[in-house]
RNA sequence: GCCGGUGUGGUGAAAUGGCAGACACGACAGACUCAAAAUCUGUUAUACGCAAGUAUGUGGGGGUUCAAGUCCCUCCACCGGCACCA
């Protein structure tokens, strides 16, 4: 899923050896710690000793409380990182390490999302098998991510592409498939021919060149093909409500609200007359009944045209031989009209009368059917009843073509009559006007009321109408999960769960056929079966893999389910992953997904909760140096690599926490990592000093066991305190702020209190391992401190016992005062009327009142 | 157009309604050095002032409050999303 944007193939991060020599040399001289030698030391320590495993149920450890902290695992393509890919992976980590210290079991995993286009084109191009490009790129994106110091439990790997992970896809497909929620279409469909494929809703997207695809930025048509449906609108419902439970941020919630588009209103029935009878003047010969939805029933008696989509099946039906031609011409220049033309907003609306009428069933009313392209056939029932009075399009196309305008809405606030007819419509609520019973009525009511009369007549019915469309889930790809679905003739089944995983074909030969044939079409061995039956050619795409993939990570090598009830309560139960961070790029896309087989999974009884993920964050984006979006074109990208080379990980680490809110957007500056690269090395000259070889050795002489001093307690508490809760919060930059000004306060005295040392590393150990680790190695201990207790803060050092008073006049700092902590309103008015400065600034004036905050501030009000 | 977010020094940014600018970057000055780098120390919102100090200052305007970056109204700019969804 997560494909760092367009980029272009190219080999994997060789540093441009020989351009950067005399850079490189000086800059060895001027490193302040052995990062390079230390970093990749503590690395082999924890997966050698396999420091971060996590225990599953029945395994000594599980008797902890759980923490499952969540990746947005990576697409591994071969452009390798880019300094914004292990922002997010960087605060799970810092979170991670901190509950493990702080004695949690956490569950922190990383895989591959590795199915997928890059590695197809790549093989239609040079031949290569895309199984063999998706090794090469996990082998070098595991290196770079082993790299930073991640605490992942690499005994958990995942990667989609593996026949033993897709199994379970499959499996997932088969329940899907079982439950009805999987159908097959002929819908028109969005179709690239660049990309050779298919593609859902979501992966078009408007651009001023006409619809596109996301990936590629492709032209895309609509064909009508034979397509795989998933019915993610069944769970329309649940997806918007259980949102409200979810700790997300509101504008993602809100995103997925917009795009789920729930309206509440009704659907009501006009019967049609046909326009022969309606010639002679009479109002028998009922044809038939098109039924419209509104979400504005309340202004039915102003509806005085209505309108179909061109493609709706009855304009055929409807259409009077007089217009017939009209309404031929106006659909066939609908069809040609590209997508943009339709959906240009700026243009004028255009539509075509069809000759036939509609008895409007409130008043009886005779009104025109028109045919018009602004109304769309796949979203409600694709006809509309048109209320010009009181919508803007209906409005717009009234005037154009001269239909009449019936106010049944007044404002609350305007008088009736002030508003010309071709003035804007008003669209809001207010009381009914010309609308027989409903007259007076506010508008909630009248909506009300005029529900409950269709339904009693049986006219129409409440109805509840989603803008969400069902997810077109089939790809004419090769690299992707083959369906395990067997046609015969016209009919479809799945194969059984005991075949699975059905794994895909060889194949020479990648490329697409033109007209959308799927490159397994050409494995004529797998395709057809002994008994003449043939395999589904289609493959699923990409969001497949990535919609249930944190749930195999508590399982992982499980071959009998995809995952153990047990297991599946320890690290899902109540709150399923409980911190999930990943770029807003996916706000619609897999968290819906992946929201919707939850929900199916929890249906059919294989996980316990309804929602995968409790808390989520968008991390925001790093943008490169000249605040432009990092992209090989601005030539702005930062490799990790590079900067692990100069600076090592810690540094990148600490640096990209340091650069702002964890949410925000913000630039990268080579010059700011400087000063955290600076900040580690104090941080390491502490305890360590060079002999006059260059090596480092642990300075026994700068460190004491004597206690430290009541000031420096105060600070190292009032560090803890803050670090401590910055890092519950995700604020890691004012964490980080924190322990600079701990280091700060160390670096003054000249002999520095073991205890006092350890404590910091302690706290700096999540955001810095492999340097806490290390100097905590240097003073004496032999275990890991990946498990130490996180530091407590003792109130005792908290409390002060003197509080500097702020002395204000009419609001104005005049000076301060300090008093005892805790002192009464009285003794601090006396102390700030015992100030010089407030015979100064009061003299000759009136005292009006007097505002005391205890151990804050006193401001006299004086005029 | 609608929805969401953001706006604070030269820069990245801090700030339960209670001293705006913590912590860093950069800049300037000093120490160390033959010299430089690195390191250490100090200064650094703006204006006036030798200084003590005074005034001004959190996108613009208005309001609530003893007190507003923070709360309310309104406008502007930028970023993200949606966009003929009846």
């Amino acid at each position: 899923m997560f494909v760092a944007g367009g980029d272009a193939e190219r080999f994997p991060f060789h540093s441009e050896v020989g351009v950067v020599n005399w850079e490189v040399s000086t800059m060895q001289v001027r490193k302040q710690f052995p990062f390079a030698v230390f970093e990749p030391t503590w690395q082999q320590h924890w997966i050698e000793n396999s420091t971060f495993r996590a225990a599953n149920p029945g395994e000594p450890g599980s008797e902890k409380p759980k923490y499952y902290a969540l990746d947005m695992f990576p697409y591994p393509s071969g452009a390798g990182l880019h300094v914004g890919h292990p922002e997010g992976w960087i605060a799970t980590d810092i979170t991670s390490r901190c509950r493990r210290m702080r004695g949690f079991n956490v569950l922190h995993p990383m895989g591959w999302d590795a199915f997928g286009l890059p590695a197809e084109q790549y093989a239609v191009q040079t031949g290569t098998h895309p199984r063999d490009t998706t090794e090469k790129n996990i082998a070098t994106f595991r290196r770079q991510i082993q790299a930073l110091g991640f605490s992942y439990d690499w005994s958990r790997e995942i990667n989609t592409t593996d026949p033993a992970y897709y199994k379970w896809t499959q499996w997932i497909f088969i329940q899907l498939y079982k439950k009805g929620l999987a159908y097959v279409s002929h819908a028109p469909v969005w179709y690239c021919p660049a990309l050779g494929t298919v593609l859902a809703n979501e992966e078009v997207l408007p651009t001023l060149e006409g619809p596109r695809s996301e990936r590629g930025n492709h032209p895309v048509e609509r064909r009508p093909l034979r397509q795989w449906m998933l019915k993610i609108t069944a769970y329309a419902e649940r997806l918007l409500a259980d949102l409200d439970q979810l700790d997300w941020p509101e504008s993602l919630k809100e995103m997925q609200r917009n795009w789920i588009g729930r309206s509440e209103g009704a659907e009501v029935q006009f019967k049609v007359a046909s326009s022969e009878v309606a010639a002679d003047g009479s109002s028998a010969g009922i044809a038939d009944t098109i039924t419209v939805f509104t979400t504005r029933p309340d202004t039915l008696f102003g509806a005085t045209y209505m309108v179909l989509s061109p493609e709706h099946p009855f304009v055929e039906k409807i259409t009077t031989s007089e217009q017939r031609d009209a309404v031929q011409k106006y659909k066939a220049e609908v069809a040609n009209k590209s997508d943009l033309e339709r959906t240009d907003l700026a243009k004028s609306k255009s539509g075509v009368f069809t000759g036939a009428y509609a008895i409007n069933p409130v008043n009886s009313e005779k009104i025109p059917i028109w045919i018009a392209d602004y109304v769309l056939m796949g979203y409600g029932t694709g006809a509309i009843m048109a209320v010009p009075a009181h919508d803007e399009r209906d409005h717009e196309f009234a005037i154009k073509y001269n239909l009449p305008i019936i106010e049944v809405v007044e404002s609350l606030h305007s008088a009736a009559g002030l508003r010309e007819a071709d003035s804007a419509p008003f669209t809001g609520e207010g009381h009914a006007i010309n609308s027989g019973f409903l007259d007076g009525l506010p508008t909630a009511e009248a909506k009300a009321k005029m529900i409950d009369w269709l339904e009693e007549k049986k006219l129409g019915t409440r109805r509840i109408q989603y803008k969400l469309r069902d997810w077109l889930f089939s790809r004419q790809r090769y690299w992707g999960e083959p369906f395990p679905v067997i046609w015969n003739g016209d009919q479809h089944d799945v194969i059984s769960e005991n075949d699975l995983p059905l794994t895909l074909p060889e194949l020479t030969d990648y490329q697409p056929s033109p007209e959308g044939n799927a490159p397994l079409a050409k494995a004529k061995d797998w395709l057809k079966l002994p008994d003449g039956r043939i395999r589904e050619t289609n493959t699923m795409p990409q969001w497949a893999g990535s919609c249930w993939y944190y749930l195999r990570y508590c399982d992982p090598k499980n071959e009998h389910a995809l995952i153990d009830p047990a297991v599946e309560k320890y690290w899902m139960g109540e709150k399923g992953v409980d911190l999930y961070i990943g770029g807003a790029e996916h706000a619609v896309l897999h968290l819906l997904y992946a929201r919707f087989w939850h929900k199916v999974l929890f249906d059919i009884g294989v996980v316990s909760t309804s929602e995968p993920f409790h808390k989520l964050v968008n991390q925001g984006m790093i943008l490169g140096e000249d605040n432009r979006k990092m992209s090989k074109s601005w030539g702005n990208v930062i490799n990790p690599d590079d900067v692990v080379t100069e600076y090592g990980a810690d540094s990148l680490r600490l640096f990209e926490m340091f650069l702002g809110p964890l949410e925000q957007m913000k630039p990268w500056s080579t010059t700011g990592i400087e000063g955290v690269y600076r900040f580690l090395g104090r941080i390491w000259r502490l305890v360590m000093e060079e002999n006059q070889e260059g090596e480092w050795l642990f300075a026994p002489a700068k460190v004491t066991d004597a206690a430290p001093s009541l000031e420096l307690l105060r600070g190292l508490h009032a560090g803890i305190r803050k670090v401590t809760e910055d890092i519950e919060k995700l604020q890691f930059n004012t964490a980080i702020s924190a322990l600079m000004v701990l280091v700060n306060d160390l670096t003054k005295e000249p002999v520095r209190p073991r205890a006092a040392i350890e404590t910091l590393l302690l706290l700096l150990a999540p955001f810095a391992p492999h340097m806490a680790e290390e100097l905590w190695h240097q003073l004496g201990h032999d275990k890991t401190l990946a498990y130490e207790p996180w530091p407590q803060a003792d109130p005792k050092y908290l409390v002060q016992s003197e509080s500097e008073i702020v002395f204000q006049v009419n609001g104005k700092v005049r000076g301060h005062v300090t008093v005892a902590a805790g002192s009464s309103k009285e003794v601090i008015e006396a102390a700030a009327r015992a100030l010089p400065a407030f015979a100064e600034w009061t003299a000759g004036k009136t005292i009006r009142k007097v505002i005391v905050v205890p151990d804050k501030l006193i401001n006299f009000v004086v005029g």
